[in-house]
DNA sequence: AATTCTTTGTACCGATCGGTACAGGCGAGG
DNA sequence: CCTCGCCTGTACCGATCGGTACAAAGAATT
C-alpha cells in the first residue's frame, strides 16, 4: 500500500536489493527519523486534527520538504506511520508471541514491549484513536489488521500454553480490550497508573505454566 | 457548567422553580430534542471533526437557529451534550448502583442500561472519544467526572455486595476498562459482538450472591 | 568549474473552518 | 389588524484548511 522506503529504494543501482533489504531493517533515511514525529502528531491530535501547521511545527520541515517526501500528503503520512507501527508490533510483539519456543516467554515479552510502547500509560494508542474516529474508514485495513493480528498471535500463544481454542479466543480479546480501555481511562483521568494496574491484571489472567 | 435548560428557565416567571424542575426531568423543548442529534455528530466525527456544516445537516437547523440556541457555539453544544449524557448515566446507571437495596440488582441494571446505551456495541462512547483526543483538555471536568463517578458508584456497589475495598476498586476499574476497550475493538473490527462478549465476561467477573 | 538532480522556502490556490450581522418571517398578544 | 419579540435564512467575515507551483539553494557527479 504505502511504500515505506520507496524513495531510498529508487536510488539503489546494481545493489538495489541488498540496499533495500538493509534499509527495511534499520532505516537511517530522514524519512525513517520523521515517522515517529509524525506519529506523535497524529496520536495527539487525531487524523483530522493533525493540521499541516502542527506537522511542520513538530517535524521542523516546511511544506516543500514534506510534500517532496510524501507526495500523497497527509493520507500518505498517516498510512506510512501506520505501517511503521505495524512493523514495530510485528517485530516486538506478534512474532515473539508466535515464534518463541516457550509461549509464556512470548506473552511476557508482549507485556513488557507493550508497557514500553505506551510509556506505561502516558501514551495512547494511535490505532485506537483512528478506530474511534472517522479516519477508520480511510484506513480500514491497517486498523482492522493491527488488532486482528495481535489477537490472533496472542490466541495462538495461549493455545500453545495449554488453553482450549474457545478460551484462548476469549482471553485474547479480553486482554486486548483491557489494555485499550485502560489507555482510554488513563488519559481521561490523566493517571497513567491505571494502565499499569490493568497490565498487571491481564498478566495474572494468563494461566500459569503447569510444568 | 453549561446551563442546560437555561433558555427555558429564563422564561419562567413566578413559577420559575416548578417549571425548571419539571423541565429537568422530561424536557420537551426543541433544545432537548436537539442534543441527541448533536451527540451523534460529535460521537461520529469527534469534537474537532464535527463541523458546523455537518451539524446543520444532522440537525436540519441553519446557523442562525443554532447560534440562537447555543450562543457559545460548538463549545457550548458539546458541553451541553456532555452534561446530558452525564445526566442519563446518573439516572440510569450511577444512581441504581448506589441506591438499589440489592447491589447485585443495581449492577445487573448497569449492564442492561450500558448495553442499551451503546446499542450492543454499535455505538462508541463519546466521552471516550473526547478523552483520547485534544478535546479532553477543553472538557477536562466532564471527561474525568464521567468515568470517575461511574467507577466510584460501581466500586461502592461491589463493596456492598461483599467485596473488600481494594478488590472492589480494582474490579470496578477492570470492568470500565473492559467495556471501553471492547468499544474500541468493536469499532475497529466493525463487529459489535465483541462488545456483547465483553459485557458477558464483565458480568461473570462480579462475585455471585452468597445468600 | 560546469552540470545535474535533490531538497527546500515561499507565495499562492480554492475550499472550508467557526462565527457574526442582520433583515425579514413568523406566531402570539393586544 | 397591528405590533412585538422570538426565530431563522443568508450574506459575509477573517483565519485556516490541505495542497500546488516554482524558483532558488545545495549536494553530488563529471
Amino acid at each position: 500500500m504505502a511504500g515505506a522506503g520507496a524513495a531510498s529504494g529508487r536510488r539503489a543501482g546494481a545493489f538495489g536489493r541488498a540496499v533495500l533489504k538493509r534499509a527495511q531493517k534499520t532505516d537511517t533515511s530522514p524519512r525513517a527519523a520523521l515517522l515517529p514525529k509524525l506519529g506523535e502528531v497524529f496520536r495527539t491530535y487525531g487524523y483530522e486534527g493533525a493540521s499541516l501547521t502542527l506537522i511542520t511545527a513538530a517535524t521542523g520541515l516546511g511544506k516543500g520538504s514534506l510534500y517532496h517526501l510524501f507526495p500523497g500528503g497527509k493520507q500518505q503520512m498517516a498510512a506510512e506511520v501506520l505501517t511503521e507501527i505495524d512493523q514495530w508490533f510485528e517485530r516486538e510483539v506478534f512474532a515473539p508471541l508466535r515464534d518463541s519456543a516457550e509461549p509464556h516467554a512470548g506473552i511476557a515479552h508482549m507485556f513488557r514491549a507493550t508497557d514500553d510502547y505506551f510509556r506505561s500509560g502516558r501514551r495512547v494508542c494511535l490505532v485506537g484513536v483512528f478506530a474511534l474516529g472517522a479516519a477508520r474508514d480511510e484506513f480500514t485495513d491497517a486498523v482492522q489488521g493491527y488488532f486482528d493480528r495481535w489477537r490472533e498471535a496472542l490466541a495462538q500463544a495461549l493455545r500453545r500454553a495449554g488453553q482450549a481454542r474457545a478460551e484462548a479466543m476469549e482471553l485474547s480479546e479480553d486482554i486486548l480490550a483491557g489494555m485499550q480501555g485502560a489507555l482510554v481511562l488513563a488519559r481521561a483521568a490523566d493517571d497513567h497508573k491505571i494502565f499499569s494496574r490493568a497490565l498487571k491484571r491481564m498478566a495474572e489472567r494468563v494461566p500459569k505454566r503447569v510444568g
